[in-house]
DNA sequence: TCAAAAGTGTTCATGATACACCCATGT
DNA sequence: ACATGGGTGTATCATGAACACTTTTGA
């Protein structure tokens, strides 16, 4: 690349993954703690930079396994942020991707690069380094707006799962409440999810019938 | 940046900019002939690396006005293509962007970095250089997808027009009929557009009644 | 027997679709 | 006078929204 002309710097390829689950009736955001100059104490959306020969799906896969120890999850390109002075550094262009688990990986792992890493509430992230708060921003909007019009819910449940597990997760991301019977009857006219014969029992109530998605890949259907 | 290691390369940042009009009833789309090695005689999408100190729409505007001389109109982040391979040279991450004009521009400008530029209909576009196919591909539907649910149309017809002129932009895009008497009420009732009370002849029938966009900055609204 | 969540249908309002004729003009 | 595209309203159908009671269990 020797012939690029000294007016179009180089930069360097980061991701950053916005990692989301919904837990107690919160959806969460997963986080690390800054260790180095000049972000100490800092909270941060996990990832970094990308390397020679790595896509740009791989590096944001490759940050969320180092996080979290999970492969194979909902992932998705959001956005890419590119400011010349959003990183203090010198040039950062950062491809922001949006990741859901089923549920909230327990053993988190820290690096020796950073100080923590931790669930967040998304009413209780703090302030956020470099741009990370626009683009935590952009995922919240991205992921309300394509659970009504996708199937990607699939990503924050389990295989099996309650219709009133399926409904509070919806309910928590749009941030409004749904009305039960609607809810249902759209999910299964439009064969989203179907019913597994089994039920759970828990807590003194009657026992709910457990569900799966019919499908696991992505696809747009209007369901709200 | 001397801190960074050696695994993480450092990339080069271009832009790509699929640049849509409509002219005689077809969807066009705006390619560049390329001279240099190995792509002389191939077309590609304008575009091109971004400078030091640059945002990336800044880039992604700079090539449009290069190309086209136009300044201000609709621009779009689509996504990020960044496949190690995408580029024979080295590591190029692209990110791009649509735009939507009025009406082609008639002097297109060339330069020298380039043999010809041109408008293709959007049914004759030739093999393109690099990925460029597959971001013409999503851009494609980017555009058809939010035909339906904003009111970006506003990019692509002039200041005033007929809603004729309208519903024709939007059948071409979409590739299929619509209900002549049902699309007109539907703009109406969603006050997306607003009459001038100036009419314009044109051909043996009666003058159609000249329209404008209500609001030209992009809003979600359910238009079909 | 009580509390707590699961499960289940119908009515009503709204919006989407289908559809056909008259109008103003240029030639 | 005729050919051409511009302009207008209604009836029907499908979908979304509102709404309350019975069921099953554990304590």
């Amino acid at each position: 690349m020797s012939a690029v002309k000294k007016t179009y710097a180089h930069a360097v390829i980061a991701t950053d993954v916005v990692i989301f689950t919904v837990e107690h009736g919160v959806l969460k955001v997963l986080l690390i703690a800054m260790k180095k100059h000049p972000h100490e104490k800092h909270w941060a959306l996990p990832g970094g930079l990308a390397r020679g020969e790595e896509g740009l799906e791989d590096t944001a896969n490759r940050h969320l396994f180092d996080k979290t120890g999970v492969r194979d999850v909902y992932l998705e390109q959001l956005a890419t942020f590119g400011d010349p002075k959003r990183d203090p550094f010198g040039r950062v262009v950062s491809v922001a991707y949006m990741a859901l688990l089923p549920s909230p990986v327990l053993r988190l792992k820290t690096t020796k690069e950073y100080a923590g890493v931790a669930w967040f509430p998304i009413a209780k992230v703090p302030s956020l380094a470099y741009d990370h708060k626009k683009i935590l921003q952009f995922a919240c909007e991205r992921l309300a707006g394509k659970l009504s019009y996708t199937n990607i819910a699939y990503g924050l449940l389990p295989k099996e799962f309650t219709l009133s597990e399926l409904q509070s997760t919806y309910e928590i991301v749009l941030g409004h409440r749904l009305d039960k019977r609607n809810f249902r009857k759209k999910l299964l006219v439009l064969d989203l999810v179907k019913s597994t014969k089994k039920y759970r029992r828990k807590g003194a109530h009657r026992p709910a019938e457990l569900y799966r998605f019919t499908r696991h890949t992505p696809m747009v259907v209007e369901v709200l």
